[in-house]
RNA sequence: GCCGAUGUAACUCAAUUGGCAGAGUAGUUGAUUUGUAAUCAACAGGUUAUCGGUUCAAAUCCGAUCAUCGGCUCCA
């Protein structure tokens, strides 16, 4: 029997032979590493048989994939440790994720979290106790009755839901059984280094209508430096977490009359508006043309609009003249009146009409967080009028702009496009023609998507942009969606060449998505250290002493005069003390003017990141800055 | 909305478990006049989230409400 090995080295081995065996033949050591193997593509468990050719690579939890087989039987030996400290506790599922793992419990009372505590030194424990994991297998009604006299339903209910004629896979490790399909490890000494993270609430199988279980989550590396190492790291995302810096920038803040409805203050105000001129020339550039449309609109619009059938409860309203009105939860109405309002030929299209909107959504209480999840934000919406013949073109144009933006700031991302939701509204055909559509493009552009099943809008499929940040967390920010519905509900229209009328196409989009969310992740991104272009202060101007506050003021005034926004410190302290808050405050130049600086007409010059750049003249230095703004650099 | 935790000065956090609400930072005033990440001193700052209850006595115990945080669900 031959088997190619990850390095395409090939061994003959006497069949049949099980996956651990090979890696202890590979290497003594590498064996005792091996989490799982990966026999042609598939991961499957060191206790695996081999009997015929094969390509094989061993994982170890340097591989993501092993790290996983590693993580999972970290949750196993977790459920062991809970079960034997509270017996009446009922396993839901325990999967390994992205960071770690979890393990769903059903517990009375719930747990706190002293009760992490004692779990964590059982789990050393149970590692301490080397415990083999075994694997079994049993007929799907001997594992439901098996589970049946271990008093687990939700395993139970899993079983069940496995087809009848299904042999299901089982591990113990002495007095603990789960029901699980592997791979693991072989014994619970292997586990080197984990930490249980943080307590949370879970509905059973992710469904809001269950019962709410208690959810564990941990993580565990293949050695302890590991572990610290990424502790670290979720310290150091903590500290940019935008909600800490926005308010030590004095960028923007919260209050509890107002819960998810955010202040600016005057510095993020300069971030915003920044990002917002950017924003309106390259707009400008692309060929749209700006409007704006009222925050309150008669509720009648928003059920012919179809909004009030899906959105209602999330909709503000308010009564005038015994009418209802609703606040805008999105712009798009406003923009098919104004489409409304005049009559169009093929000639005008497309229509690209821009709208920073400010919509407002009630966001339940349990779901707002900082800038990123807010009840009122500004979206910077367009809405596109076109003829059939013209989706193809605009929206790759869309895309173009889109990538344009992410690219400024260094974002990746990654696209996926979202097909027909349960709740549509239109015709099988019209959302088949725009799906293609969609899907068509994407491919003739090269571009790599994923495909959510039912996750489009209700009046239309959509291509998402999904932005990642620092922490590697995943924002949906830029959106096209591509909407027949809309025009056909307010019966738009436009002449053609030939003189008939015909219903045009529109498209919904946003590139930055939320401003405010943008904001929120731009800090994150740039740990409140903002490429100068954006920094709401650029340059700040230090006399060594008082004796220099009118040169310094003189500096400043340069500098304002330049176009460029500099502050002045004015206070009798230190040099170092005035150095080291405006490092604080992430101000990326410092200029210091003292009695050698005001003798030649010159500044020194200090960055953030580099420190002591020397004296130069400030007409240079002025020079150079205002490119480094002018080209967006960062 | 659901599960869990939290809420004390502008910020970060104490208060020996029910016995006089305190410190550092920031702020103000004064002194200092400084050359690359914290000069010194004084002052001011509070209905302990809100409302109610228990108690001789509540930041502390109990209940309700509000908000925040970690998740879940949701996100047109």
């Amino acid at each position: 029997m031959i088997v190619t090995l990850k390095n395409g080295s090939i061994k003959e081995y006497s069949s049949p032979i099980s996956v651990l065996d090979i890696a202890m033949d590979i290497s003594k050591d590498f064996g005792y590493m091996a989490t799982a193997g990966k026999l042609n593509g598939k991961v499957v468990d060191l206790r695996h048989v081999v009997d015929k050719d094969c390509s094989l690579n061993i994982l170890t939890a340097n591989d993501p994939e092993g790290l996983a087989v590693y993580r999972h039987t970290t949750a196993h030996i977790m459920a062991q440790a809970i079960k034997r400290l509270y017996f009446q506790a009922k396993l839901a599922i325990g999967p390994s994720i992205a960071n770690g793992f979890y393990y769903d419990i059903d517990i009375e009372g719930g747990f706190t979290l002293e009760d992490l505590g004692k779990i964590e030194a059982e789990m050393e424990k149970i590692i301490k106790e080397a415990i083999p994991l075994k694997r079994f297998i049993l007929t799907r009604d001997d594992a439901v009755i098996f589970m049946r006299e271990r008093k687990e339903p939700y395993k139970i209910e899993l079983i069940e839901d496995l087809p009848k004629e299904s042999e299901i896979s089982f591990y113990a490790q002495n007095e603990f059984v789960d029901l699980c399909a592997g791979p693991h490890l072989m014994n619970t000494k292997l586990v080197k280094a984990f930490k249980l993270i943080s307590l949370a609430g879970a509905y059973w199988r992710g469904n809001e209508h269950n019962k709410m279980l208690s959810r564990i989550y941990g993580t565990a590396f293949a050695k302890k430096s590991d572990l610290n190492a990424y502790l670290t790291m979720i310290e150091e995302a903590k500290k940019r977490d935008h909600r800490k810096l926005g308010k030590t920038l004095g960028l923007f803040m919260m209050n509890n009359d107002g819960p998810g409805f955010p202040f600016f203050l005057p510095k993020g105000m300069i971030l915003k508006n920044t990002l917002l001129n950017y924003w309106h020339e390259l707009h400008n550039r692309n060929g749209y043309q700006e409007i704006s449309t009222p925050l309150l609109l008669n509720k009648s619009l928003w059920e012919t609009s179809g909004h009030w059938d899906h959105y209602k409860d999330n909709m503000y309203t308010t009564m005038i003249d015994e009418q209802d009105y609703a606040i805008k939860p999105m712009n798009c109405p406003g923009g098919v009146l104004v489409y409304q309002s005049e009559v169009h030929s093929y000639r005008d299209l497309p229509l690209r009409l821009s709208e920073l909107g400010i919509v407002h959504r009630h966001e339940k209480s349990g779901q707002l967080h900082g800038l990123m999840r807010v009840r009122c934000f500004t979206q910077d919406d367009a809405h596109i009028f076109m003829s059939p013949d013209q989706i193809k073109n605009e929206i790759k144009d869309v895309i173009k702009l889109i990538d344009e933006v992410y690219n400024l700031f260094g974002f990746k991302y990654h696209v996926e496009l979202s097909t027909r939701p349960d709740n549509f509204m239109g015709s099988n055909e019209d959302w088949q023609m725009a799906t293609e559509a969609l899907r068509s493009l994407l491919n003739d552009l090269r571009m790599e998507y994923v495909v959510h099943e039912g996750d489009g809008a209700f009046y239309g499929p959509k291509i998402d942009f999904h932005l990642q940040d620092f922490i590697g967390r995943i924002w949906q920010c830029g959106t096209i969606q591509l909407d027949f519905q809309l025009p056909l509900r307010f019966q738009l229209e436009y002449t053609g060449a030939d003189g008939e009328k015909h219903r045009p196409i529109m498209i919904h989009r946003v590139a930055l998505g939320s401003i405010e969310r943008f904001i929120g992740i731009l800090i994150e991104h740039f740990a409140g250290a903002f490429p100068t272009w954006l920094a709401p202060v650029q340059v700040k101007v230090l006399p060594i002493s008082e004796k220099f506050l009118n040169y310094g003021a003189q500096i400043k005034k340069s500098l304002v005069d330049a176009g460029i926004r500099a502050e002045l410190d004015v206070r009798s302290e230190t040099i170092a003390y005035k150095i080291r808050e405006a490092q604080n405050q992430k101000i990326s130049y410092m200029l210091l003017v003292g009695a050698k600086e005001e003798e030649m007409g010159n500044v020194t010059v200090r960055t953030r990141l580099g420190g002591n750049q020397g004296q130069k003249s400030l007409e240079n230095f002025i020079e150079e800055i205002k490119s480094e703004i002018a080209e967006k650099r960062f």
